[in-house]
Formats: C-alpha cells, sequence, structure tokens
DNA sequence: TTTACCGTCATACTTTAGGGTGATTTGCAA
DNA sequence: TTGCAAATCACCCTAAAGTATGACGGTAAA
C-alpha cells in the first residue's frame, strides 16, 4: 500500500518534519544542559542560532521570485499576401492575364514571357494590352505599380 | 560636529543597534522569568519565535532578490522603409539616378520624369541607362525589381 | 592644378512596348 | 445548338525605351 500525496503537500510536510527534528535537538541539548545549572544562557544562545538560521531558510524558501517581463521586439517583414480575388472579378482580369502581369513584374520582356508561357509575342501582346485596358494605365510599369496597390501582386 | 558615514555602513550600523535591542530586550524578559523559577520552557520558546523573526527579516534584507526573468516576444510588423545607403554607395548609384529610378518605379514615363524633373528627355535616358549598368539590368521593370530588393525602394 | 565624377544635353540608331484590327479555336453555359 | 468569353496568333504601325558616343560646365578631392 502506497500514499501518494500531492506535490503541493510535500513542502508543508517536509517543515513539519524539519520543525520535529528541531524540537528534538533542542530537548536533548535541555538534557545535556539541565545538569549543569546556570547554564541557561548556553542553552539560549544556541536556540537564538538555530532559530535564526531557521528564520533565513523559511524566508529563502518561501520568498516569492519577482518576475521580470522583458518584452523582447520581434520584427516580422510583412511577407504574407493575398491575392484580391474581388479585384480580380471586379475589373474582370483573367487567369492568364494575371500570369501576365506577374512575369512582367517580375522584370521579363514581353519576348520572354512568350517564352516562358510557350505562347507567341503577339499573344503576350495582346494580353498585356487587354491588361493594362482593365486596369485604366498606359505602361506596364503604371500596371505593376496599380496591381500591388489592389493587391493583385506582392 | 556632524559625522558623515558613507551610505554603505549605513546598513551595519542598523544591524548592530537592532541586535543590541533584542539582547536588551532578552536580558529584561530573562529578569521577568528567573523570578518564577522553571519556566524555561517559555523563555525558550519567545527566542525561537523572535530570533525566527530576525532570521527571516534578515533574509529578506540582505538576500538578493530572486528574479525570474521572462521574456515576452512582442511582433512588430515592418513596414517602415530604410533606404539602403550603403548598397547605394557599393553600385556608385548618385542622388539624382535615385531620383529617376523612385519615379519609374511610381510608373512613369521617361518624358513624365523629365517634365517632373525639369530637364531634357535625353537626361532622363542617361540617368537611367546608367543606372541599368549600375543594376546589372536590361529593362526598367527589371530595375525595379532588383533595387525593391536591395531596399534601394520601398 | 589636375583628375574625376556628376549632371546636363544632343544626335543617331536599335529594340521593345503598345495600339488597332481581325481571325481561329476551345470550352462552358444558356 | 447557339452564344460568349478566354486564349491564341498575325500584321501593321506608332510611341517609348534603351544604347552608344560625344560634349560641356561645375565641384570636390588629390
Amino acid at each position: 500500500m502506497t500514499f501518494n500525496f500531492p506535490a503541493k503537500y510535500k513542502g508543508i510536510i517536509l517543515y513539519g518534519i524539519s520543525l520535529a527534528l528541531i524540537l528534538i535537538l533542542l530537548k536533548w541539548i535541555e538534557w545535556q544542559f539541565i545538569i549543569v545549572d546556570n547554564l541557561f544562557e548556553i542553552y539560549a544562545g544556541i536556540i537564538a542560532v538555530i532559530f535564526t538560521s531557521l528564520g533565513i531558510w523559511l524566508a529563502t524558501r518561501l520568498s516569492k521570485p519577482k518576475t521580470v517581463v522583458i518584452e523582447k521586439q520581434v520584427i516580422v517583414r510583412d511577407t504574407e499576401f493575398i491575392l484580391n480575388e474581388a479585384m480580380m472579378n471586379e475589373l474582370g482580369i483573367s487567369r492568364r492575364e494575371l500570369e501576365v502581369l506577374q512575369l512582367m513584374a517580375s522584370g521579363l520582356s514581353n519576348q520572354q514571357i512568350a517564352d516562358r508561357l510557350f505562347v507567341s509575342l503577339n499573344t503576350v501582346k495582346t494580353h498585356s494590352s487587354n491588361l493594362f485596358g482593365k486596369l485604366d494605365v498606359k505602361r506596364r510599369t503604371q500596371a505593376i505599380e496599380k496591381a500591388k496597390r489592389l493587391k493583385l501582386l506582392p
């Protein structure tokens, strides 16, 4: 049969046992000195030392630690991009047109975009032209700038 | 005539005086109880209580406070732009070239940039051409993309 | 003072971008 | 089936962008 006390009673039990041991010790010392009469002050001194120690020990054990909260700033780049699909639909921008827009923004020429998408240069021109109309801009740099504002590009 | 002890001796003097007072108190208690014989244990108990208190008091005064440091992470979104001047110098990009770059990124044509800066179209072309060389790119869209990566543009 | 770079402008030329129009194919929905 | 939008491509033409080279005045460092 084993007893399983919760951890929070452990401390209390320890203090109780310690106190009991000190009392036994004191009783023993009393026995030693009771023979020699008037050595009263020595006994008192020992008690004083023991209980001062007990007080110090108790204080260090029971004192609540001060908690110091240090705020550490973690700078996070706003990296998350959510495509504004509502705006996509509102402006009637097709999937392919968005693809062309993305490649344009990465700095590719129309010819490079055409090669990347396996279509002709004319097709890319058509897409970009339609795109400019829908975005109401005149140049690709403007399109990129506006698309970023409208959250169509990161 | 005034004495000016350094502050660090103040504590020691205080403890000394306190100890002296306690001893006087104990002596007085001893006087009270010495009349009634065999009330030895009451005296011991009082000493125990006083010195336990003294120990606790000493410990709280003398012990360094226990500190538990809790680091709290505060997420700060990086929204402000700081121009990478080191990169500017490294690439040898001039102030005027950066101006042209900024206006290019806002979607303006070379002519519009020229008008904005009160210079000729040719001057803008020269600046942008030099800029492309320094950024090692071939097109303005590429320049904008790279400049943003290098923190030369927001 | 000489060097070197910046900013300015010009001229000539090439390349790329952009506009307009029209045509074909495909897939989806009325 | 018809109609429509998306995607594809072609041709022609203009506008803008980009390259190369040279020139000139100002300023700051060597």
